[in-house]
DNA sequence: ATTTGCATGTAATCTGTTACATGATTCA
DNA sequence: TGAATCATGTAACAGATTACATGCAAAT
Protein backbone atom coordinates (compact mmCIF):
# COMPACT_ATOMS: atom_id res chain seq x y z
CA UNK A 1 0.00 0.00 0.00
CA UNK A 2 3.42 2.33 0.50
CA UNK A 3 1.33 4.46 2.76
CA UNK A 4 5.27 5.95 4.41
CA UNK A 5 5.44 7.00 0.68
CA UNK A 6 2.31 9.43 0.69
CA UNK A 7 2.51 10.37 4.44
CA UNK A 8 6.28 11.40 3.63
CA UNK A 9 4.77 13.03 0.13
CA UNK A 10 2.08 14.79 1.47
CA UNK A 11 4.76 16.24 4.09
CA UNK A 12 7.04 17.61 1.59
CA UNK A 13 4.01 19.16 -0.25
CA UNK A 14 3.62 21.24 2.84
CA UNK A 15 7.44 22.41 2.80
CA UNK A 16 11.18 21.11 2.10
CA UNK A 17 12.52 19.01 4.53
CA UNK A 18 15.26 17.25 5.23
CA UNK A 19 15.33 13.20 6.23
CA UNK A 20 15.87 14.34 9.95
CA UNK A 21 12.96 17.13 10.22
CA UNK A 22 10.74 14.31 8.46
CA UNK A 23 11.69 12.25 11.39
CA UNK A 24 10.31 15.13 13.85
CA UNK A 25 7.21 15.30 12.00
CA UNK A 26 6.78 11.90 12.68
CA UNK A 27 7.53 12.24 15.88
CA UNK A 28 5.14 15.17 16.87
CA UNK A 29 2.50 16.03 14.40
CA UNK A 30 1.40 12.58 12.84
CA UNK A 31 2.32 11.06 16.53
CA UNK A 32 -1.72 10.46 16.77
CA UNK A 33 -2.28 7.84 13.52
CA UNK A 34 1.39 7.20 11.81
CA UNK A 35 4.98 6.85 12.93
CA UNK A 36 8.43 5.93 10.99
CA UNK A 37 11.73 5.45 12.36
CA UNK A 38 14.48 7.53 10.84
CA UNK A 39 15.83 3.81 9.56
CA UNK A 40 13.29 3.59 7.29
CA UNK A 41 12.60 7.02 6.45
CA UNK A 42 16.08 7.36 4.87
CA UNK A 43 15.77 4.85 2.35
CA UNK A 44 12.41 5.61 1.86
CA UNK A 45 13.62 9.26 0.47
CA UNK A 46 16.08 7.26 -1.94
CA UNK A 47 13.33 5.26 -3.27
CA UNK A 48 11.32 8.14 -3.96
CA UNK A 49 13.70 10.07 -5.33
CA UNK A 50 14.91 6.93 -7.58
CA UNK A 51 10.95 7.27 -8.78
CA UNK A 52 11.76 10.87 -9.96
CA UNK A 53 8.64 11.66 -7.07
CA UNK A 54 11.44 13.83 -4.86
CA UNK A 55 14.43 15.70 -5.20
CA UNK A 56 16.99 17.42 -3.20
CA UNK A 57 19.75 19.97 -2.69
CA UNK A 58 22.46 19.39 -0.52
CA UNK A 59 23.20 22.06 1.89
CA UNK A 60 25.86 22.67 3.94
CA UNK A 61 25.59 23.31 8.02
CA UNK A 62 28.40 25.16 9.61
CA UNK A 63 31.59 24.46 8.30
CA UNK A 64 31.14 20.65 6.73
CA UNK A 65 27.96 18.60 7.67
CA UNK A 66 25.82 17.92 4.53
CA UNK A 67 22.33 17.63 4.94
CA UNK A 68 19.68 16.82 1.88
CA UNK A 69 17.41 19.27 1.67
CA UNK A 70 14.11 16.86 -0.39
CA UNK A 71 11.57 18.73 -2.26
CA UNK A 72 8.27 16.82 -3.88
CA UNK A 73 8.34 17.17 -7.55
CA UNK A 74 5.89 17.58 -10.20
CA UNK A 75 5.23 14.09 -10.46
CA UNK A 76 5.39 13.37 -6.68
CA UNK A 77 2.74 16.14 -6.36
CA UNK A 78 0.05 14.34 -9.22
CA UNK A 79 0.45 10.98 -7.23
CA UNK A 80 0.11 12.19 -3.53
CA UNK A 81 -3.23 14.27 -4.82
CA UNK A 82 -4.44 10.96 -6.14
CA UNK A 83 -4.05 8.88 -3.13
CA UNK A 84 -5.72 11.66 -0.82
CA UNK A 85 -8.59 11.48 -3.20
CA UNK A 86 -9.26 7.92 -3.02
CA UNK A 87 -11.56 6.35 -0.80
CA UNK A 88 -10.87 3.31 1.04
CA UNK A 89 -12.85 0.63 2.81
CA UNK A 90 -12.08 1.02 6.88
CA UNK A 91 -9.34 -1.63 7.54
CA UNK A 92 -10.44 -4.73 9.51
CA UNK A 93 -7.88 -4.68 12.69
CA UNK A 94 -6.70 -2.38 14.60
CA UNK A 95 -4.48 -4.90 16.73
CA UNK A 96 -4.57 -3.80 20.31
CA UNK A 97 -2.53 -5.62 22.95
CA UNK A 98 -4.26 -4.85 26.11
CA UNK A 99 -7.55 -5.77 24.43
CA UNK A 100 -6.19 -9.29 23.88
CA UNK A 101 -5.13 -9.01 27.48
CA UNK A 102 -8.94 -8.49 28.62
CA UNK A 103 -10.40 -11.16 26.36
CA UNK A 104 -8.22 -13.73 28.39
CA UNK A 105 -8.23 -11.44 31.77
CA UNK A 106 -11.17 -14.23 33.54
CA UNK A 107 -8.32 -16.21 34.23
CA UNK A 108 -6.66 -14.04 36.35
CA UNK A 109 -7.48 -12.34 39.73
CA UNK A 110 -10.35 -9.86 40.06
CA UNK A 111 -7.69 -7.77 42.26
CA UNK A 112 -5.16 -7.76 39.37
CA UNK A 113 -7.70 -7.14 37.12
CA UNK A 114 -8.38 -3.98 38.60
CA UNK A 115 -5.19 -2.90 39.00
CA UNK A 116 -4.03 -3.60 35.63
CA UNK A 117 -7.28 -1.09 34.45
CA UNK A 118 -6.50 1.25 36.67
CA UNK A 119 -2.72 1.50 35.52
CA UNK A 120 -3.67 1.40 31.84
CA UNK A 121 -6.61 3.86 32.77
CA UNK A 122 -3.89 6.15 34.76
CA UNK A 123 -1.72 6.21 31.37
CA UNK A 124 -4.20 7.18 29.15
CA UNK A 125 -5.15 10.07 31.32
CA UNK A 126 -2.03 11.86 31.26
CA UNK A 127 -2.08 11.28 27.50
CA UNK A 128 -5.31 12.60 27.28
CA UNK A 129 -3.66 15.89 29.47
CA UNK A 130 -0.90 15.88 27.55
CA UNK A 131 -3.48 16.09 23.69
CA UNK A 132 -5.19 18.61 25.40
CA UNK A 133 -2.81 20.54 26.19
CA UNK A 134 -1.40 20.70 22.52
CA UNK A 135 -5.30 21.64 21.74
CA UNK A 136 -4.14 25.33 23.38
CA UNK A 137 -1.97 26.30 20.79
CA UNK A 138 -5.71 26.29 18.17
CA UNK A 139 -7.62 29.37 18.88
CA UNK A 140 -10.86 28.72 17.59
CA UNK A 141 -11.19 26.53 14.45
CA UNK A 142 -8.88 26.89 11.57
CA UNK A 143 -9.42 27.88 8.27
CA UNK A 144 -10.94 25.16 6.17
CA UNK A 145 -8.64 24.96 3.25
CA UNK A 146 -5.55 25.72 5.94
CA UNK A 147 -3.23 22.76 7.15
CA UNK A 148 -3.73 23.54 10.28
CA UNK A 149 -7.91 22.56 9.51
CA UNK A 150 -6.53 18.98 9.35
CA UNK A 151 -4.58 18.90 12.44
CA UNK A 152 -7.24 20.07 14.37
CA UNK A 153 -9.34 17.18 13.08
CA UNK A 154 -6.66 14.82 13.84
CA UNK A 155 -6.01 15.86 17.31
CA UNK A 156 -9.84 16.22 18.04
CA UNK A 157 -10.18 12.85 17.24
CA UNK A 158 -7.08 11.57 19.00
CA UNK A 159 -8.91 13.50 22.08
CA UNK A 160 -12.36 12.05 21.58
CA UNK A 161 -10.60 8.64 21.22
CA UNK A 162 -8.60 8.77 24.47
CA UNK A 163 -11.66 9.83 26.20
CA UNK A 164 -13.66 7.20 25.06
CA UNK A 165 -10.89 4.64 25.96
CA UNK A 166 -10.65 6.26 29.34
CA UNK A 167 -14.50 5.67 29.54
CA UNK A 168 -14.52 2.21 28.79
CA UNK A 169 -12.02 1.57 30.99
CA UNK A 170 -13.54 3.12 34.08
CA UNK A 171 -16.75 0.63 33.16
CA UNK A 172 -14.55 -2.51 32.64
CA UNK A 173 -13.43 -1.57 36.61
CA UNK A 174 -16.97 -0.79 37.75
CA UNK A 175 -17.97 -4.38 36.31
CA UNK A 176 -15.11 -6.50 37.94
CA UNK A 177 -16.13 -4.83 40.89
CA UNK A 178 -19.57 -4.98 41.02
CA UNK B 1 6.91 -9.59 21.38
CA UNK B 2 5.31 -13.05 20.30
CA UNK B 3 1.87 -11.41 20.80
CA UNK B 4 0.36 -13.98 17.70
CA UNK B 5 1.95 -17.14 20.67
CA UNK B 6 -0.10 -15.42 23.29
CA UNK B 7 -3.29 -14.94 21.35
CA UNK B 8 -3.23 -18.88 20.39
CA UNK B 9 -1.89 -20.18 23.79
CA UNK B 10 -4.89 -18.23 25.94
CA UNK B 11 -7.32 -19.89 22.81
CA UNK B 12 -5.92 -23.37 23.58
CA UNK B 13 -6.26 -22.33 27.26
CA UNK B 14 -9.81 -22.72 26.63
CA UNK B 15 -10.04 -25.86 24.58
CA UNK B 16 -8.34 -27.81 22.09
CA UNK B 17 -8.63 -26.64 18.66
CA UNK B 18 -7.41 -27.60 15.08
CA UNK B 19 -5.16 -24.67 13.20
CA UNK B 20 -8.56 -24.27 11.14
CA UNK B 21 -10.40 -23.92 14.01
CA UNK B 22 -8.01 -21.02 15.37
CA UNK B 23 -8.56 -19.25 12.00
CA UNK B 24 -12.21 -19.73 12.66
CA UNK B 25 -11.43 -17.45 16.01
CA UNK B 26 -9.30 -15.15 14.48
CA UNK B 27 -11.85 -13.96 12.70
CA UNK B 28 -14.84 -14.37 14.44
CA UNK B 29 -14.69 -13.95 18.55
CA UNK B 30 -10.56 -11.73 18.04
CA UNK B 31 -11.49 -10.18 15.28
CA UNK B 32 -11.75 -6.84 16.85
CA UNK B 33 -8.48 -6.71 18.31
CA UNK B 34 -6.52 -9.34 16.83
CA UNK B 35 -6.00 -10.99 13.43
CA UNK B 36 -3.90 -13.59 11.78
CA UNK B 37 -4.17 -15.84 8.43
CA UNK B 38 -3.33 -19.72 8.40
CA UNK B 39 -0.28 -18.62 7.05
CA UNK B 40 0.70 -17.58 9.77
CA UNK B 41 -1.33 -19.61 12.20
CA UNK B 42 -0.09 -23.23 11.21
CA UNK B 43 3.75 -22.40 11.11
CA UNK B 44 3.66 -20.65 14.96
CA UNK B 45 1.50 -23.69 16.12
CA UNK B 46 4.68 -25.95 14.80
CA UNK B 47 7.01 -23.32 16.79
CA UNK B 48 5.15 -24.02 19.54
CA UNK B 49 4.79 -27.63 19.73
CA UNK B 50 9.10 -27.34 18.96
CA UNK B 51 9.09 -25.17 22.25
CA UNK B 52 7.01 -27.78 23.88
CA UNK B 53 4.12 -25.07 24.86
CA UNK B 54 1.44 -27.04 22.95
CA UNK B 55 0.94 -30.69 21.85
CA UNK B 56 -1.45 -32.33 19.27
CA UNK B 57 -3.17 -35.90 18.27
CA UNK B 58 -3.61 -36.76 15.06
CA UNK B 59 -7.36 -37.37 14.27
CA UNK B 60 -9.24 -39.03 11.07
CA UNK B 61 -12.21 -36.69 9.66
CA UNK B 62 -14.26 -38.89 7.72
CA UNK B 63 -12.11 -41.81 5.69
CA UNK B 64 -8.55 -40.66 5.28
CA UNK B 65 -8.33 -36.48 6.19
CA UNK B 66 -5.50 -36.42 8.84
CA UNK B 67 -6.28 -32.72 11.34
CA UNK B 68 -3.90 -31.80 14.25
CA UNK B 69 -5.86 -31.54 17.05
CA UNK B 70 -3.95 -29.07 19.07
CA UNK B 71 -3.69 -28.64 23.21
CA UNK B 72 -1.79 -26.34 25.35
CA UNK B 73 0.74 -28.31 27.91
CA UNK B 74 1.29 -27.41 31.73
CA UNK B 75 4.58 -25.19 30.55
CA UNK B 76 2.70 -23.30 27.67
CA UNK B 77 -0.04 -22.91 30.41
CA UNK B 78 1.95 -21.74 32.58
CA UNK B 79 4.10 -18.89 29.90
CA UNK B 80 0.38 -17.69 29.47
CA UNK B 81 -0.26 -17.15 32.72
CA UNK B 82 2.62 -15.11 33.12
CA UNK B 83 1.87 -13.16 30.14
CA UNK B 84 -2.04 -12.30 30.86
CA UNK B 85 -0.54 -11.09 34.09
CA UNK B 86 1.73 -8.26 32.74
CA UNK B 87 1.44 -4.92 33.10
CA UNK B 88 2.05 -2.86 29.87
CA UNK B 89 3.13 0.40 28.55
CA UNK B 90 0.34 1.38 26.22
CA UNK B 91 1.84 1.72 22.52
CA UNK B 92 2.42 4.99 20.66
CA UNK B 93 1.01 4.27 17.54
CA UNK B 94 -1.93 2.64 16.17
CA UNK B 95 -1.36 3.62 12.68
CA UNK B 96 -4.68 4.80 10.73
CA UNK B 97 -4.71 5.58 7.27
CA UNK B 98 -7.91 7.19 7.00
CA UNK B 99 -6.49 9.81 9.71
CA UNK B 100 -3.74 10.50 8.21
CA UNK B 101 -5.57 11.26 5.06
CA UNK B 102 -8.42 13.73 7.35
CA UNK B 103 -4.97 15.21 8.25
CA UNK B 104 -3.84 16.07 4.31
CA UNK B 105 -7.43 16.29 3.30
CA UNK B 106 -7.22 20.66 3.07
CA UNK B 107 -5.81 20.15 -0.40
CA UNK B 108 -8.99 18.59 -1.41
CA UNK B 109 -12.93 20.64 -2.41
CA UNK B 110 -14.79 20.59 0.80
CA UNK B 111 -17.10 18.22 -1.18
CA UNK B 112 -14.85 15.29 -1.93
CA UNK B 113 -13.69 15.48 2.10
CA UNK B 114 -17.57 15.69 2.98
CA UNK B 115 -17.96 13.04 0.58
CA UNK B 116 -15.51 10.41 1.89
CA UNK B 117 -16.49 11.50 5.55
CA UNK B 118 -20.04 10.51 4.65
CA UNK B 119 -18.52 7.43 3.04
CA UNK B 120 -16.76 6.37 5.54
CA UNK B 121 -19.90 7.28 8.17
CA UNK B 122 -21.46 4.91 6.21
CA UNK B 123 -19.51 1.79 6.99
CA UNK B 124 -18.67 2.06 10.15
CA UNK B 125 -22.59 2.28 11.30
CA UNK B 126 -23.45 -0.63 9.57
CA UNK B 127 -20.13 -1.95 11.50
CA UNK B 128 -22.00 -0.72 14.34
CA UNK B 129 -25.06 -2.62 13.80
CA UNK B 130 -23.27 -5.56 13.21
CA UNK B 131 -21.40 -5.24 16.59
CA UNK B 132 -24.61 -4.53 18.54
CA UNK B 133 -26.40 -7.48 16.99
CA UNK B 134 -23.54 -9.83 18.41
CA UNK B 135 -24.47 -7.98 21.86
CA UNK B 136 -27.94 -9.84 21.49
CA UNK B 137 -26.65 -13.11 22.55
CA UNK B 138 -25.80 -12.03 25.95
CA UNK B 139 -28.15 -12.01 28.21
CA UNK B 140 -27.39 -9.57 31.39
CA UNK B 141 -23.67 -10.01 31.85
CA UNK B 142 -21.97 -13.01 32.62
CA UNK B 143 -20.22 -14.15 35.23
CA UNK B 144 -17.09 -12.57 36.16
CA UNK B 145 -14.85 -15.53 36.09
CA UNK B 146 -16.27 -16.93 32.76
CA UNK B 147 -14.45 -16.32 29.42
CA UNK B 148 -17.87 -14.81 28.45
CA UNK B 149 -17.01 -11.73 30.76
CA UNK B 150 -13.77 -11.05 28.96
CA UNK B 151 -15.45 -11.46 25.11
CA UNK B 152 -18.22 -9.08 26.83
CA UNK B 153 -15.55 -6.44 27.86
CA UNK B 154 -14.53 -6.33 24.66
CA UNK B 155 -17.12 -6.25 22.80
CA UNK B 156 -18.43 -3.44 24.73
CA UNK B 157 -15.18 -1.93 24.31
CA UNK B 158 -15.64 -2.22 20.33
CA UNK B 159 -19.17 -1.12 20.00
CA UNK B 160 -17.92 1.97 22.16
CA UNK B 161 -15.08 2.36 20.11
CA UNK B 162 -17.14 2.20 17.23
CA UNK B 163 -19.86 5.07 18.48
CA UNK B 164 -16.98 7.40 19.58
CA UNK B 165 -15.81 7.30 15.85
CA UNK B 166 -18.56 7.69 13.97
CA UNK B 167 -19.30 10.88 16.70
CA UNK B 168 -16.05 12.24 15.15
CA UNK B 169 -16.82 11.91 11.54
CA UNK B 170 -20.07 13.70 12.07
CA UNK B 171 -18.66 16.60 14.12
CA UNK B 172 -15.84 16.28 10.99
CA UNK B 173 -18.67 16.95 8.49
CA UNK B 174 -19.91 19.30 10.50
CA UNK B 175 -16.70 21.07 10.57
CA UNK B 176 -15.98 21.11 6.96
CA UNK B 177 -19.71 22.21 5.61
CA UNK B 178 -20.29 24.94 8.60
C1' DA C 1 -21.27 -33.89 -10.48
C1' DT C 2 -20.07 -29.58 -8.75
C1' DT C 3 -19.50 -26.16 -5.42
C1' DT C 4 -18.49 -24.81 -0.81
C1' DG C 5 -16.13 -25.60 3.16
C1' DC C 6 -12.58 -28.27 5.81
C1' DA C 7 -7.76 -28.88 6.33
C1' DT C 8 -2.68 -28.02 6.00
C1' DG C 9 1.24 -26.41 4.46
C1' DT C 10 5.34 -23.31 1.89
C1' DA C 11 7.41 -19.24 -0.68
C1' DA C 12 7.89 -14.63 -1.78
C1' DT C 13 7.28 -10.19 -0.49
C1' DC C 14 6.37 -6.11 2.25
C1' DT C 15 6.53 -3.32 6.41
C1' DG C 16 8.52 -2.10 10.41
C1' DT C 17 11.80 -2.31 14.58
C1' DT C 18 16.26 -2.78 16.82
C1' DA C 19 20.85 -2.65 16.51
C1' DC C 20 25.04 -1.26 14.33
C1' DA C 21 27.87 2.61 12.69
C1' DT C 22 29.65 7.27 12.06
C1' DG C 23 30.47 12.02 12.61
C1' DA C 24 29.37 17.31 13.07
C1' DT C 25 27.20 21.11 15.65
C1' DT C 26 25.43 23.59 19.43
C1' DC C 27 24.71 24.81 24.02
C1' DA C 28 25.75 24.88 28.90
C1' DT D 1 34.93 19.84 27.39
C1' DG D 2 31.16 17.16 27.62
C1' DA D 3 26.34 16.28 26.71
C1' DA D 4 22.44 16.79 23.81
C1' DT D 5 20.98 17.28 19.39
C1' DC D 6 21.60 17.35 14.39
C1' DA D 7 22.37 14.40 10.54
C1' DT D 8 22.64 10.13 7.63
C1' DG D 9 23.06 5.78 6.58
C1' DT D 10 23.14 0.02 6.67
C1' DA D 11 22.20 -4.75 8.50
C1' DA D 12 19.67 -8.09 10.81
C1' DC D 13 15.55 -9.53 12.35
C1' DA D 14 10.50 -9.81 13.38
C1' DG D 15 5.84 -9.74 12.03
C1' DA D 16 2.39 -10.09 8.70
C1' DT D 17 0.14 -10.46 3.90
C1' DT D 18 -0.43 -12.46 -0.64
C1' DA D 19 0.24 -15.97 -3.57
C1' DC D 20 1.30 -20.66 -4.54
C1' DA D 21 -0.01 -25.50 -3.79
C1' DT D 22 -2.65 -29.60 -2.58
C1' DG D 23 -6.43 -32.58 -1.48
C1' DC D 24 -10.64 -34.48 1.26
C1' DA D 25 -15.58 -34.03 2.91
C1' DA D 26 -20.22 -32.55 2.85
C1' DA D 27 -24.12 -30.66 0.94
C1' DT D 28 -26.97 -29.44 -3.05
Amino acid sequence: MRTLKYAILGLLNQRSMTGYELMLEFESALNEFWSAKHSQIYPELKRLADEGLVDYVIEISGKVLEKKLYSITDTGKADFLEWVAMSEEPKATPKDVFRLRVFFSAVLDVDLRVQQLEDQLYQHKSRMAHLKNNQKKFDGIPEKNSQDFGDYLVLMGAIMREENHCKWLKKCIDLNMN
